[in-house]
DNA sequence: ATAAGAAAATGAGCATTGCTCATTTTCGCG
DNA sequence: CGCGAAAATGAGCAATGCTCATTTTCTTAT
């Protein structure tokens, strides 16, 4: 109906990759926005379809599956984030920082992230562990991050190895991680306070492979239990 | 049909309670089997039930919904877990022992008990997050778990405050938990290699703590940053 | 312009799942 | 043995993820 009027009037030739692109993104935001207040499960994919004006069978051309979705949308999260600590990482000015401050900045922008994008926690929160597809793209950010962070640590200690550098990275990634991401649920005070002592324990922790040179692979007292 | 040969055969009269019990068990046994094998979305409620050779209206008798299934096996782990780790934290001997056996005990058992229990990580690897009824659950378990150690963080350093030790103890619960955990899934070599390195993150936060008395409640430098 | 054929878009409906509830079976007791 | 209550049962319902036959839109040749 009204083909003519629509093809004179000249703005009918949409450029198709961008009007797809501009869908995708569509649907990205709404599921973003239901995953978070309804939850993963909660969110049916009919409903981010109508919710986006997009119909059911445009979004699964798009998306092989719903956990692609959720998966999309954490690899967005998980670039930006890999975004702002690379820019950490790579500055050498900022690698030529005293350990405690270098921590600090390290966990001050972690944070900084999690407080300025609480759909990243909303989401990863869900299907964590749940769903095998999202622990691949943590697992795959993580991965790049420790690369990075671990050339930082062997210019801070080279009498490490590049396995330990990648084991205190692997270490230091996870555990600043977890704890951070625990301090995002708590009242402001306690969350402060969560966020210092991640700090304190990042750095004793690293003070303790930096400060001791000729490190020694185990641990003080390895006999200590049984003999 | 066939009443009477029933009747007069004398063995119906089963004893009622233990009978619901049994099956109780069993549908947890299956659950365990099948969650671990085909994940918990990758299994029915339906097979639960064909498996363990009840009728799935009992079932429902027996569990509200599917995650109860799940929330009882979660709770029967986490009951063993501390059960465990109470068994040290309580005890005056190992209390008295010096910081670095103190936390290479605890964090031996704990890596233990993961061993031991494969199935602990399969199942809460899964719903991990997604389930608000297992992160009760979790919860509960490590409030009670902080509670115990905290005071024994009381006795071996008196300057901190009650807060303080439940923090301390916050983090090094969630911190040793949650190494020891990506530890599972490692090759045996850089297992061990993690479990040491927690040995050594956790000791050295410990020692930040317990040998600096009048111990204050902040880090190093609070305005290195943007003053 | 227009027709023809290719490519993309569409949404009714299918298969599967968690769960219910009307019916059947079993139990306690006079 | 009979009767009312309580427990057990499984066919089937409602809801969801996803498909695919049909329709619409776009490209190209004439």
């Amino acid at each position: 109906m009204s083909d003519s009027l629509l093809n004179t009037a000249g703005l009918r030739r949409e450029p198709r990759q961008a009007r797809s692109q501009e869908r995708v993104n569509r649907i990205l935001e709404v599921a973003q926005e239901m995953f978070a207040t309804e939850g993963y499960a909660g969110t049916t994919t009919n409903a981010i379809a109508a919710q986006a004006k997009v119909p059911i069978g445009s979004l699964y051309q798009f998306f092989p599956d719903k956990v692609a979705i959720l998966q999309a949308l954490a690899i967005r999260y998980t670039a930006r984030l890999h975004q702002q600590l690379t820019i950490l990482l790579d500055s050498a000015e900022i690698a030529a920082l005293p350990l405690p401050e270098y921590v600090e900045r390290l966990i001050d922008t972690t944070d900084q992230f999690f407080t300025e994008n609480p759909g990243y926690h909303a989401i990863f929160m869900q299907a964590q562990g749940a769903i095998p597809e999202l622990n691949e793209v943590e697992r795959a950010a993580d991965i790049k991050l420790i690369k990075d962070l671990s050339t930082a640590f062997a210019q801070r200690n080279p009498f490490l190895t590049q396995e330990d550098c990648e084991i205190i990275g692997f270490v230091a990634i996870k555990v600043i991680g977890n704890l951070l991401w625990l301090s995002i649920d708590q009242e402001k005070t306690l969350r402060q306070r969560l966020v210092v002592e991640t700090k304190r324990l990042a750095l004793s922790y690293l003070q303790n492979h930096f400060s001791i040179h000729e490190s020694p692979p185990g641990i003080a007292s390895e006999d200590a239990r049984d003999k």
